[in-house]
DNA sequence: ACCTAAATGCAACATCATTGCAAAAATACC
DNA sequence: GGTATTTTTGCAATGATGTTGCATTTAGGT
């Protein structure tokens, strides 16, 4: 993705232009899978690991990625649809964990179904999916 | 739930008899929603933390408890229907937690969906539901 | 170019969870 | 019941993850 599109991206969500944030944004466009902390530390270690801390933040309040909550406690980080705004996000689709390889992806083709629970009020669901992924499966 | 009862439980599932397990495995028959380390920390102050942690994950491991990932990053943990086995596992219940008391309960009238996705084996699917829970609605 | 508000780096702190090891307790064996 | 063996427990130390305060630097508006 070109320099000029992913300060737009940051612009357009209301952030400032700084360096962490343009090396971050790019790191998640051009993997194809969910991030870990720890692998957006591995890879961006010129940066203090609160300033990347503050940046996945900055990110999930603007809308610009979202947080995929894990059963083993570590979350991690992908990029939102264009449909997300720092209001609403929408994230109904299923997050895949592969157990062999740890990579996150989300499933967009594949939807969370609706929960409905009498006397209840249900503001979000979850779906996480884990088990082996197309290549460690071949 | 009589104290033989208990003792049987641990037996079953090839467990030590020891006061920790006991007083653990009365605690989660007891409570009807699912238990936080927190939770099972100030409730059985008695014990090391260490020793809950390990107690935790022996009844994981043999199949009496099983371990319900959340979105912020902290387990529960419920008790395991009879089906359960150390071998194999059988959770495909929804997990409800609700934002305002912070009670996690089983489902068990809700079934996670089964998940197919071509070129992919899926071994667990977990679904959890956020939002007001029936007391917390009223 | 200047000013203001925001972002960064560092250190310290807070929280959650695990590991090593010696002492104590539970089961197996006789 | 008494003893040997294995497991479990408690304590201390360590690791892993995430946050806060504060001084310095940087970005963006004027």
């Amino acid at each position: 993705m070109k320099y000029s599109e992913l300060k737009n991206t940051l612009k357009k969500h209301s952030l400032r232009i700084t360096d962490c944030r343009m090396d971050v944004l790019e790191l998640f466009t051009k993997t194809d899978h969910a991030l870990s902390f720890k692998a957006l530390e591995s890879e961006l270690d010129v940066y203090d690991r609160v300033t990347l801390y503050r940046t996945l933040h900055s990110f999930i309040e603007k809308g610009v990625l979202h947080r995929i909550p894990d059963d083993s406690g570590f979350a991690s980080y992908g990029i939102c649809h264009e449909t997300c705004t720092p209001q609403e996000h929408s994230h109904d689709h299923v997050h895949f964990k592969c157990d062999e390889c740890g990579h996150i992806e989300c499933l967009s083709d594949h939807h969370v179904p609706k929960v409905v629970i009498p006397g209840y009020v249900v503001n979000e669901a979850n779906l996480i999916v884990s088990g082996l992924c197309n290549s460690c499966n071949a």
